[in-house]
DNA sequence: TTACGTGCAAAACTTTTGCACTATC
DNA sequence: GATAGTGCAAAAGTTTTGCACGTAA
């Protein structure tokens, strides 16, 4: 099987909850939180405890398979499984839901940081807000009331 | 009192607790933890409770005068002063110092997200990780162990 | 068989809330 | 004096941890 190989190149052994937990992970374009994967895997029978989803949570990141994120006005966790391509997401402010973005805007403005500012960049976060195209027009309702 | 017409514009009664929390963010360049401005202004004698400080801080976020953020790898909200300049930050991995950053390098990106892919675009967030210049120094030293 | 992984319960940490009391306007 | 603000204690939400038991290799 193709996780077996990729959970033992990162020293762990392959389980079904560490298994469902990437799968799930996998499927969603979007970033999920520890309590929503919990729900997913456990819908038809019990797979893994809370604190177990936290923990291989913990190890996937700590392994660079998964990417932990916080963002503004939602205090939890949310993750997402690292794929190859360098990408950021759209939050809406409405339905909070998280849309995926290609590419990155941002190469040219590292370069600079490092050389004039003495900081070694090793990474960024970036998230646009605003409104997805099917609150904008609910919201438009809204407002002309 | 230039404060007591800040808070009165905003709707808001001035009390010793809220002038000292809006003072220690005011004075300060980097973002605070809720846990740390209530150490700060309980420093000499008790000005306010912790859960008085998360109301007061609640309140500015909802009337603007303050931002909350939360920065990737650390759980706890940070907040700080809406000036008038628009800015970024630099968050150290190995320090945890926050730094911020003069400028912004996302214009014109909006611009293209909101014409072609039907977002409205309200707001970002940008945060660039890495060393800063003087954890940069230190963390070569451990590497050469 | 032996580490590593997991369930359960409890704890830690951040943030919110209810209620009686206090201070500002 | 009315209303908004506060202290204290308790609760809620998220994440972590200790320990005994279970399971993959």
């Amino acid at each position: 099987m193709e996780y077996r190989s990729l959970f033992r190149e990162h020293g762990m052994k392959c389980t079904p909850s560490r298994l469902r937990v990437y799968q799930v992970l996998e499927n969603n374009v979007s970033p999920l939180g520890a309590q929503e994967i919990y729900e997913i895997i456990n819908q038809e029978d019990h797979v893994a405890d809370l604190s177990t989803v936290y923990r291989i949570l913990n190890a996937f990141v700590q392994q660079e398979m998964v990417i932990r994120t916080v963002i503004d006005g939602d205090d939890r966790a949310l993750y997402e499984v690292k794929r190859h391509e360098h990408k950021h997401h759209f939050v809406c402010l409405r339905c909070k839901e998280v849309f995926p973005l290609a590419g990155c805007p941002l190469e040219r403005y590292e370069q600079n940081l490092g050389q004039e500012e003495g900081f070694v960049v090793e990474g960024h976060r970036l998230e646009i807000y605003g409104y997805c195209p099917n609150c904008k027009e609910k919201k438009e309702g809204e407002e002309s009331k």
